[in-house]
Parts: structure tokens; sequence; C-alpha cells
DNA sequence: TCTGGGGTCCTAGGACCC
DNA sequence: TCTGGGGTCCTAGGACCC
């Protein structure tokens, strides 16, 4: 049996976050920046319109900026994910079968909804979650994900639509049409590399891949490849996913402020990285057997270049933010070279296994429990009294090799001080 | 001066085993 | 001259996603 499958997709998300308790910037060209404020990841319609493309970076663009008085934000993920988890409460509200795709969208599978009233339901739920979070979202309805997907792209880009596009069940010629009309490049699955492969065999839109041959498909693009052009076709092979499944790796890195040469710096930013990322392993209570540091240059600079990293089996697996740090130092240690100018630095965990089938071996003894409990103290505490409430000592104080972020808005929604004002 | 971070899955090839 | 076959596990690298 299958059902008709929507996506819900937060229009220009970031930019839209800014938005909602920004008033004045209603109707300007709003651009959001990666960490260390070097590149654009999120723009406004407005901004789109200026032409002003994705991934540039900002200096490139500086006289559009002062041309048209363009919003510029550092990216302020504390904002964007507590809005998001409204976005999916209220989604939740409407449907008990939500997957959480990614930070601005959510599969929600309609199988308990009549096929005549969807279109009519999805105009309801968009109309709900603007009047309840502020975020405007576009909803594509089809027989599988990858047509959902490409339903949402038109509930976009055709104002008449109202930001909903169903083509669940719709006529064959209908949804070849659209088909027709979507570029090999726009459809969910393919990339870069896929869409030069297919335009040099004369395959440029969705309508003409879904005719091509299984074995060419699966030969060239692997069964990932085969599996988007059945879903093409109508047949559904990308499963939905009720409740995410734990991490199979969790990473933590960043990009330095400026270079970095010291090996202590580079160890407290590693120290810093291992304990964001044993968090997060806490969090879904998982354990990790492997932990990986690694550590590069800036590839786009022509000062010597270097990367490298290292793979460290741990002798059981863990979730002590302690213990991993140890071994995060030792792997610096290793990699460490000395007249570089290092660039970024992060910490990968893998073998990931959960925290109750781990057993505490028999030389363990009080210390590894004491050891645990802390971490989850650490923890603890800094949800209650804020992030870095307690920090270990091998992060440092200073951290002066920091990302910068000079233009970030205020935590609206979770910080006390940075609530909104009302005059 | 200035170019993100965090994930997934698949495949090929080498090491090793019997 | 002739030099197996099948399996597992691991890693690196490449593709994709937002």
């Amino acid at each position: 049996m299958t059902g008709p499958i929507a996506i819900v997709d937060c229009n220009n998300f970031y930019a839209s976050c800014e938005r909602v308790f920004n008033p004045k910037l209603v109707g300007k060209p709003i651009v959001v920046l990666s960490n260390n404020d070097g590149m654009i990841i999120a723009r406004s319609n407005e901004a789109k319109a200026l032409g002003i493309p994705m991934g540039e970076p900002l200096f490139k663009i500086e006289h559009l900026v002062r041309q048209y008085d363009v919003k510029v934000f550092s990216s302020n993920y504390t904002l964007y994910g507590d809005m998001s988890h409204r976005v999916m409460a209220t989604l939740e509200q409407f449907s008990p079968d939500v997957e959480i795709y990614s930070i601005d969208e959510a599969f929600v599978n309609f199988s308990g909804t009549p096929p005549l009233k969807l279109t009519s339901y999805a105009h309801e739920i968009r109309n709900t979650v603007k009047k309840w979070t502020g975020i405007p979202v576009s909803i594509g309805i089809a027989n599988t994900k990858t047509l959902a997907k490409l339903a949402n792209k038109f509930s976009k880009k055709v104002p008449e639509l109202n930001g909903v596009l169903n083509i669940f069940e719709e006529k064959q010629e209908i949804i070849d049409s659209y088909l027709e009309k979507t570029n090999v490049e726009d459809i969910w699955g393919v990339g870069r590399q896929y869409t030069k492969m297919l335009y040099e065999r004369g395959y440029y839109n969705a309508l003409q891949l879904t005719k091509a041959d299984d074995k060419f498909i699966r030969r060239k693009m692997t069964v990932m490849g085969l599996r988007t052009v059945m879903e093409l076709r109508g047949i559904p092979c990308i499963k939905y996913e009720y409740s995410p499944p734990s991490k199979k790796a969790i990473i933590s890195s960043r990009s330095f402020g400026k270079s970095v040469t010291e090996i202590e710096q580079v160890k407290e930013a590693v120290a810093y990285f291992t304990n964001i990322a044993s968090q997060k392993l806490r969090h879904q209570k998982s354990s990790a057997n492997i932990l990986s540091v690694f550590l590069r240059t800036n590839p786009f600079k022509e000062t010597t270049q270097y990367h490298n990293g290292v793979l460290i089996h741990l002798p059981a697996p863990t979730d002590i933010t302690s213990e991993m740090i140890e071994y995060a130092m030792k792997g610096v240690d290793q990699i460490f070279k000395q007249g570089i100018l290092y660039y970024k630095v992060g910490v990968m965990l893998s073998g990931i296994v959960p925290t109750d089938s781990v057993q505490f071996t028999l030389f363990d003894g009080k210390n590894r429990a004491k050891k645990a409990d802390i971490s989850k103290i650490v923890d603890m505490i800094n949800m209650e009294h804020g992030a870095g409430t307690v920090v270990y000592a091998r992060q440092g104080v200073k951290r002066d090799w920091r990302t910068r972020s000079e233009k970030k808005s205020p935590r609206y929604t979770t910080n006390w001080d940075e609530l909104p004002k009302v005059k």
C-alpha cells in the first residue's frame, strides 16, 4: 500500500527566521552567512532577484550589498534550531507521521487523508504554520518522495499555486508535463557530476530520464540513481522513516577565525570539538568505538598545504568526555606538524553503539563509573544554565581561535536577555 | 583581508581467512 | 605449462543531501 507523501519545505528558512522578529526586514533583500562570515548560505527572494548566488563569498558581492542595502546576518543556529522545532511541532498537530528530514524540511505521511481533501488540507497546514510561527512554507504532494520534492519546486515557483502542488494519483500526462519541465539537475538525488554525465548522453529533463535503460542507470549512477529513476516513474523506493535512526557518525569541526600555528591552540580547539561531539553522542544515548581527529590548511591559500587525520580505535566503546579528550590529544600529537598555518580542525565519532549494550569491564571499577556520572552532570548544568557554563580545562578559556561572527541577530527565542522588547 | 558544517550511502580494492 | 574460489572486514574515495 502506498499513500500520498507530502514534503513541507520552509521558504528561504534562515532568511525567514531573521524576518519573523524584525518586521522592518519585510520586502528587503536579506542574506545569511556561513560560520566565519565567509560565504552566503541563505537568501531571501529579494536577494535572489538581485542575482546573488548561493555559496558566493561575501567579499565578491560587497558592491551589491552597498548599492541595494542588502541586510547581512551571521548565522544564528540557536534561533534557527528553535524556530525549526516550532514548525515541526505545528506539523505534528496535523499528522502523527512526520519525518523530520532537515532543519527546514519534513516529509508528512498522508495515508489517512482522503485523496480529494489533500490539497485543501495542505493549504490549511500552510496557513497554520504561517500564523503560529511566522514562517512561510511550500508543500508538494505525490506518490513518492522524489516526485513530492519535484512538485514542491513548482509550488514555490508558480505563484498561482499558492504554495501547494498536489500530483498524487494525477493523470500521467499531467505528471509527464511537470517531469518535462524539470531539468535533470533539479531532481532530488542528481548532483553536479551526474548532471554532467547525463547531459553528455542527451538526457536533459526528468521525463527523458524516466525512459532511460535501467542497466545504464545502474552502471553509471549505482543503485541510488536507479532508485531515483524508479521514484520518478511513480514507484516508491525510498522508505518513509517515522523516527530518525540514531546517527552513525557524529562530526564537530569548524574553521578558525584566523590561522593557527601552535599545538596548544590546536589542542584546545580539538578538546572543544570533542566535548561538543560527545554531548551529541550522549544525547542520543550512544557510545563510540572510534574517534578520529583531522586538521588541514586553507586550500584557497597558496601557503604550504597539509591535511592529515588519525583514526583511533578506543579500547572500549565510551561516551565519557574526559576519556575521549585524552585520546584526542594523543591523536593531535601524532599528526601535528610544526610551521603549518592551520585553518580547520575537527573530530569525528564513529563505530556508534547504544550505551545500554556497553558493559563496563571488571577492571573499570568505580573510577570509570564516576567519570561517566561527571559527563552527565556537566550536561545537565549546561542545559539548565546555558551552554558553556561548565567546560573542560583542556578547552581553554581564551579560545582566540574562535570563529568570527560579527553580524549575529539576538537569540530572540531562547535567551532571556535577548527576548524582543515590548515598547 | 575574506570561500560552512554535518550528514548519508555505495563501490572498489586490499588484507586476511579457510 | 599449469598458479582456486569464496568469504569477511576494513578503508578510502566519490557521489549525494541540506
